[in-house]
DNA sequence: CACGTTCCGATACGAGCGCATCGGTAGGCT
DNA sequence: AGCCTACCGATGCGCTCGTATCGGAACGTG
């Protein structure tokens, strides 16, 4: 056999290419050309890892999503106290939050396959599933602290949950377009779930 | 001279025309060539109503904010209680959701310019004009409100009108990834709106 | 009434796109 | 060690894009 090359991993690279073009300047930008420039592959390596650029797009769009949970999942483990239900949701919550450069980009990225979803019905489905996971999620998060006092008796949960992701996604928004900084944007979400507690 | 058409008018109907691609098949499909045949126009035509591409997705870009702000003046001439603030504020925020088919269009390609406003500051620009216009309303409403005993005085105007749209914002990316029907984000509109009320 | 000006719609062009194809090359098997 | 296979990266091909250009039709004017 020739030379092997870890075909994983070369796709999460050419993914990642990918989320920085949209970043950076929109849906558009990201040719198969310029794809394979900024992940220093030639296009033909491109091509054998994705049969088409739809094909690529969606590996994309799932692979930024997986991003927003692992960054929660950081979030919660770097947080002062992982054990608190409240930080957890309030990590979480920040997570899908343009807080930082890497969260802004991610941003501009989710934005882009979301507009996308809403007139391609195939992409509306990954993003489904993904807040489907966010959701239950908040919903584990919610119930739990509910049960050990730390939240509100008086919360419903599932109309809370659809309502916290509205938020997060609304505030994004805000800070995409510049009607909210990062901070301000924060210090809506932080205002909110300690609205929560006890 | 030779014959004249109504330039503003052909303006109007290219921008119209460029709304029902965008709404239907996304910002890609918004070519010169497939906006003409919508428009039923020439290409000719349309290049001579606008001198680039870029300047008509301005000029639609407008068109359609333009058309968020028609509707919500509409919906309150139309209203059972035209005089009432908090009737007056809700249709206003309803006239920014995708209601119904009109108002589902005007959300997909409001998506989709908003994706790309966050990739191109003149866009941008645009964009937190049209906000800049309805937060002011939002505004004035709720002042009106306070004034008149319709709206709780404690009330802070500021934050509850960027919480507002931060709401309608969100809820409209729900109903366009079909995580909330047009009904249930109403609802949740309505909920929020008759919390303010005295 | 004919001319000339002015604007319209069709066509032409270079560039860039996604996708298909094709030698070259680097290792595993006997 | 040498062959042979499987994969890699470069090139080619239609196609469509945005833009520029051009002949012709339509009206005010002398």
């Amino acid at each position: 056999m020739p030379r092997q090359v870890d075909h994983d991993d070369r796709r999460r690279r050419i993914a990642q290419a990918v989320c920085e073009l949209i970043g950076r300047d929109g849906l558009e930008a990201a040719t198969l050309r310029e794809v394979a420039a900024q992940a220093e592959v030639s296009l033909g390596a491109v091509q054998r890892c994705f049969r088409t650029k739809e094909e690529m797009l969606v590996f994309a769009q799932e692979h930024v999503n997986r991003r927003v949970t692992e960054r929660a999942r950081a979030r919660i483990a770097e947080s002062p106290e992982p054990g608190s239900v409240a930080t957890m949701l309030e990590q979480t919550l920040t997570a899908m939050l343009a807080v930082d450069d890497e969260g802004l980009l991610d941003a501009r990225v989710w934005i882009a396959f979301t507009a996308q979803s809403a007139v391609v019905p195939a992409l509306a489905a990954v993003q489904r599933g993904h807040y489907a996971g966010l959701a239950e999620l908040l919903v584990v998060l919610l119930r739990a602290g509910q049960e050990n006092g730390q939240i509100r008796p008086d919360v419903e949960i599932e109309s809370e949950t659809d309502a916290l992701i509205t938020l997060a996604d609304g505030l994004t928004v805000q800070v995409l377009l510049g009607r909210h900084t990062p901070e301000s944007a924060l210090a809506v979400l932080q205002r909110r779930t300690t609205g929560l507690r006890t």
